[in-house]
DNA sequence: TAATATATTAAAACTATTCTAATCTATTGA
DNA sequence: TCAATAGATTAGAATAGTTTTAATATATTA
């Protein structure tokens, strides 16, 4: 009873999701889902793919980010224009975003109340509710500025 | 008393940002000010610009939307990787984003209740939180499909 | 008005991402 | 098991949005 994931591996979570487990698949797969919950940027993936011996190419990793998105194995949260991460956990919860290092953070979804939420005009349905909490690091003083 | 705007003219809000009228910031403060509020691009601002007469180049249209960013006068709303909006509303509010359209639509901030907020950790402190609501139209069904 | 500080510009550079057309691989069914 | 085929991967080019650069122009100041 104590199944941290819903796949065991990542053969049974390709299945599922209906993509042909090839070689590039499976190791992006594992890379992503096999410790924990991560926000990674494409070129980032691509990278520790090649890292670990897998030949793969950035469009391939594109690809792969997508299909997992459009599969809901991952969720893709944009915090600047030319930057998305993209996230492994996929249940309710937001994020802090620290603007200077780049980072992101969970914050669980039971931590926030977004209430009262009013409905989209033209009979529009809500896909996702998307809180990002920008946050910036206290500035280390430079002993004497000018 | 009734100033639906706190500037009357864009000089006056140039100055009091502490930035030097000059023709294209006044050009471009006034497409941006004098007609409610609204949610633009670059490109699109650049246009218009173009189209008012006005010979600005991006480059500068980018400089002078992140200054008046900088100067509060406008806020950046990121919706997509490849894709900021400049919103003239710098009240509190929040936002739909109409996935199919790349439509922004505001919410106030009175119609929306985030509370709760966890703290930041590493004493950050909270610059800004956003709430996108991503909507989707509903599509027009293709009479029959298959 | 001259000197200086600040803005603007065209063009190149850059970053993240997507596309294209050729090649390769997994799956299917004989 | 193998050939046929549908689907995946690839390098490389292309694109989109944005930033940088270094030269020129303009606003401010004294």
């Amino acid at each position: 009873m104590n199944a941290p994931r819903p796949f065991a591996n990542a053969l049974e979570l390709l299945r599922a999701a209906g993509l042909r487990p090839t070689r590039q698949r499976l190791a992006l797969a594992r890379l992503l889902f096999e410790q924990g919950d991560r926000h990674v940027g494409a070129e980032e993936l691509h990278g520790e793919a090649l890292a670990a011996d897998v030949p793969v190419s950035l469009a391939t990793v594109y690809n792969t980010l997508h299909q997992f998105v459009g599969a809901a194995l991952l969720r893709e949260v944009v915090v600047s224009p030319g930057r998305s991460y993209f996230d492994t956990n996929v249940s309710d919860h937001h994020h802090f975003f620290y603007e200077d290092s780049g980072h992101l953070l969970d914050i669980p979804g039971e931590r926030i109340n977004v209430t009262n939420l009013p409905l989209p005009p033209d009979g529009a349905a809500i896909r996702r509710v998307d809180v990002i909490i920008r946050v910036e690091r206290p500035q280390k003083q430079p002993t004497t500025r000018r």
